[in-house]
DNA sequence: AGGTTGATGTCCGAAAACGGCTAGTTATTA
DNA sequence: TAATAACTAGCCGTTTTCGGACATCAACCT
């Protein structure tokens, strides 16, 4: 078991939380999420940490950067860690639905777990959850708020 | 997380085990165990390691020793980490039973429950679990076998 | 004597509930 | 009439809940 640490940066959404482990980033915290699960528990401040996830964090927010460079340390089940991959291949600027994303992992009919899988991802924005929406063109929800879903896809250039 | 590492020692009742971390005995397997749980898995063997242990189960063996002196590193509950701790207050060659512990931990009605943890102690002999019995008499059980409970009961004279 | 019952912490398996869904059917509107 | 909204019933991985089974024993009944 590795030490988790964590630092905080300002964004344009708000402080965003980034914890790591030596494997890569074990999760990301939106302003809504910051007191959440974890952080500041068991895991300790070091704001030494994950300077090139900040770097591209905010080369992304002022939009000169569209793709993520990073080690991820990502844990959940394997179904899970399927999903997150798949979420990855979901290039900027575009958007797919829940049921695209169940065909494309070989489960057209696993449409709801995935959309539960999508809701655990614990590090969104560089793994782009936001850009899976409903069928019917909703948002749907996000953990973050679905405020903060809108900012992410307008800032990508998606109406 | 330490590291787990583990070495093997002959004894008249068959090969045992013993496995310790950093802080002392994390587990001791008698022979009927020895394929069980943990062993060979994510624990390596050293058989540079646990020599106190060793020798002080050879003297116990050879009946010149009645009482151990080493560290443990038992992991479990609360209830249950009491549990074996009331265990050690039971000294060589004389026994109890499980309603006497129940009540020397001050919960005389979880007597079923403590009979569990009893059978959950991850370093028999050391922690002699072998010398709590049934009210009645009987040996009731024991995980090594009841014929192991009862060569154990022998060698500390009791009949 | 022999059988039944209740109290207790933990583990384990089974079953049920719960989602960031969807496609299909019916009701409601202009 | 045609677009929209409101229900419905399947779908499936994960989480939560629940019910036994245990290294027991005293008290109470037959």
């Amino acid at each position: 078991m590795t030490e988790i640490r964590y630092t905080v940066m300002p964004s344009p959404l708000g402080d965003i939380a980034i914890a790591v482990s030596d494997a890569g980033i074990r999760r990301l915290a939106l302003p809504t999420q910051l007191a959440l699960r974890g952080f500041s528990e068991d895991w300790q401040r070091d704001d030494s940490v994950a300077a090139d996830a900040i770097q591209q964090l905010q080369e992304y927010f002022a939009g000169q950067r569209k793709t993520f460079d990073l080690a991820l340390d990502m844990q959940g089940t394997d179904f899970q860690k399927e999903v997150w991959a798949a979420l990855q291949t979901v290039p900027f600027g575009s958007i797919c639905t829940y049921g695209d994303l169940a065909k494309q992992i070989g489960r057209p009919k696993a449409v709801r777990a995935l959309g539960a899988a999508n809701g655990r991802n614990p590090v969104p924005i560089i793994v782009p959850c936001h850009r899976v929406i409903g069928a019917n063109g909703k948002l749907t929800g996000y953990f973050g708020g679905e405020g903060i879903k809108a900012e992410l896809l307008a800032l990508e250039g998606v109406e």
